[in-house]
DNA sequence: ATTCTATTTGTGGAATTACACAAATCGTTC
DNA sequence: GAACGATTTGTGTAATTCCACAAATAGAAT
């Protein structure tokens, strides 16, 4: 192979796959950055799974792109420039192939896959797909430059949601179609906390990881320094708050095994329809993180606005309590006996409080044997003269030990 | 008996017992309308048990008081002028005797009693007695005009507790001595609402049914309006809030028993030490009463201020909710799912929440069988996405059910 | 009328919880 | 150190709750 076919200029990107499929004499598939689908060859048609579900959804299947992390692959495709051959992965359909990235000086544009269906590429062919990358380059700076802009109106559009700036739903609904969003029926808003001010790089890999996840849809996402803002679309599932919580939890468990990224604090919103309440919603994602600041220890649980409880209110309930000179008589009297006889009385009733009254949970949190932690909720009673068994008066005391315990 | 002794004046209530006593041949006593006593007779050392009981006291036993209620002996002499006759009630050692009230006009001032402890008396002697009551009640009034000047200072001190118009405890402490009631170590307040003004005639029983209830010791009370004040004393008991409680349930029920007034609304504060707390105390109580006013149905049951539960802090979380257009998705799910399926799943959930998570109660309070409630809660969390066994979800839940309920 | 699904009720066994009692432990007081 | 009371833990049994399954019922859709 004298001379270099790929220096000829080629009008689209699909022309230009079946032109390497022809020279390699096998299917060949460019992907963007994030996996979307940009090209596939046709003139081929031996194929597997993975590329007919690649080819249908317009984008890789999120299972291949996990297995591919976990297989090493994108990694050092992300670090070389070199082809990177895998090998079958029969769970996922994945049949032999080979990979190279496109560069971008620093930057990984997007990728070409060229199948092994018959033969396996000698190095002179590894060597055509790495030069087939390089030409295409050029292309995919289009297309980035054309997405940037895209991007930009998305942000816009996105920060107008956040903000309520549009008044009307059917404005809303026009700005969507617009974009060419679909506007969801069901959505929340999810707010992620990082330890550190974002930068352009983070900005990419959590641009990427987003566009790898496909359900639930994250239909716009921004960041506001040290926070990532997500509009989640909710459409169709069963249980649309279990599929946001679940998505949140799997979002901080990729950002750490992906990118190393640690400590991400989560806050998502209700679930709403109305797509006027986007302020709402991004303010109570921003509400359950204040929380989570002030009982770092009680909420790290807490993720969704509906669990918050009585924290939903604890601002006005701090205000309340302090000018009221709010003084639990039970909680003294425990208290008072706690310190006289050295034991953990308000401890032990927190927990069990905590744990919604199961006494086999709170004595294990506690460390003691279930017949202790029943013969200190019998001198909880009699002490605090508490009726353990009256909603009311459990609410009193869990909020009480709460407020008592921002005071400090 | 031809010249009335009793015609001769007399210088103390004693000396003038002891004379009715000799003339009698049998013990006497002499109590004020409130069955404290005022004097007895000496010179007779036979006796029984309530009477030694009285004379240890200065006051005749609660028990007493209650068993001549129900014997119809109160009630007849303050219909009467006759001597009435007791027989025996041995379980409270109460001998024969028999009775006599003293009047003013259309009021009684008090009560003489004589001992049959040998001879019973005669219809003559009982004439004798009803003479003698009459001769004591020129006595009684000086002393009842004497304790209405007491009354009034009462009445002035408890007000300027109730309005914390007292600003140093030294001061408060010393008014108490002025007044010879000696300051508690602990208290709280009681406000029973009435349902209509309460007159004059009703301030007596009022006032009669507290002074024969000899604990807790009611240190003050006042009327306003509809409602009577109470400053009770609860030094000494082991649990001062469950003490509280009895009380107040008791008196409810007295003045029902007694005088047929029904429909007494109560509450009661939290228990304090502090003296300068009288005024929040009476806070406390009055917001129990204007809870039970917004949630009639729901908090029956509460009397007491460390009961209110998050009612305690209704009026913020009302004001809070109000602004904030809140909204439970959950709720929302399974409001709407009641409305298409004819269910009763929001219903079932808020009695559930109510009976403290207890399936049996709530199964019996909502008349269904505890499979069926447990498959209702397996719905609601199914299409409320709720997980019942997190405090948080569920007092989110608690809440809004309640401010929903409230805002109709 | 029939089919379907959602709901209600019943049954029985496994799992869990409640409770009483005894022994051990620990700190305090005398 | 002896005696005491409060606390912790262990043991066993009774009571209750949980769960799975089946049958009966009701209501809606076809």
């Amino acid at each position: 192979m004298k001379n270099d076919p790929f220096r000829a200029s080629f009008d689209s990107l699909e022309e230009f796959a079946d032109m390497v499929s022809e020279v390699l004499h096998c299917p060949i598939t460019i992907e963007d950055a994030n996996h979307r689908l940009l090209a596939y060859s046709t003139h081929d048609d031996r194929t597997d799974p993975a590329r007919i579900a690649t080819i249908i959804g317009r984008r890789v299947p999120e299972k291949v792109i996990n297995s591919l992390w976990k297989e090493g692959v994108i990694p050092s495709l992300l670090n070389s420039r070199e082809p990177v051959r895998v090998k079958t992965v029969d769970e996922i359909g994945l049949g032999n192939r080979v990979a190279v990235s496109i560069w971008k000086n620093d930057e990984v544009l997007g990728f070409i896959w060229a199948l092994e269906i018959e033969k396996t590429l000698g190095d002179e062919e590894m060597d055509c797909l790495k030069r087939a990358a390089d030409a295409t380059k050029n292309k995919l700076i289009q297309l980035q430059n054309r997405k940037n802009k895209k991007e930009e109106q998305y942000q816009e559009f996105f920060w107008q949601l956040l903000t309520s700036h549009l008044s009307s739903n059917e404005e809303i609904i026009n700005k969507f179609h617009a974009l060419q969003i679909s506007p969801p029926t069901l959505f929340g808003v999810a707010v992620f906390q990082f330890s550190k001010e974002l930068g352009r790089e983070d900005e990419k890999q959590i641009a990427y990881l987003l566009k790898t996840i496909q359900l639930p849809k994250i239909l716009l996402h921004t960041i506001d320094h040290q926070q990532l803002i997500l509009f989640i679309a909710l459409d169709g599932n069963q249980q649309p708050v279990n599929k946001l919580n679940a998505f949140c939890e799997l979002f901080v468990v990729k950002m750490k095994e992906r990118f190393g990224i640690e400590s991400i604090v989560q806050g998502y919103s209700s679930v709403y329809c109305d797509l006027g309440k986007v302020e709402k919603a991004y303010k109570e994602a921003r509400t359950v993180l204040s929380v989570k600041r002030k009982f770092p220890s009680e909420a790290t649980e807490i993720h969704g606005y509906q669990s918050l409880g009585i924290y939903k209110y604890i601002d006005v309930l701090i205000e309340k309590a302090g000018t009221d000179q709010n003084e639990n008589y039970s909680l003294k009297r425990l208290q008072e006996y706690d310190k006289k006889n050295n034991t953990d009385l308000v401890e032990t009733l927190e927990v069990f409080l905590n744990k919604d009254s199961n006494v086999h949970e709170a004595a294990n949190a506690l460390n003691v044997h279930t017949n202790t932690l029943n013969y200190r909720l019998k001198r909880i009673s009699e002490i605090g003269e508490i009726n353990l068994k009256d909603p009311n008066q459990k609410i009193s005391l869990y909020l009480d030990l709460k407020l008592e315990k921002f005071k400090k």
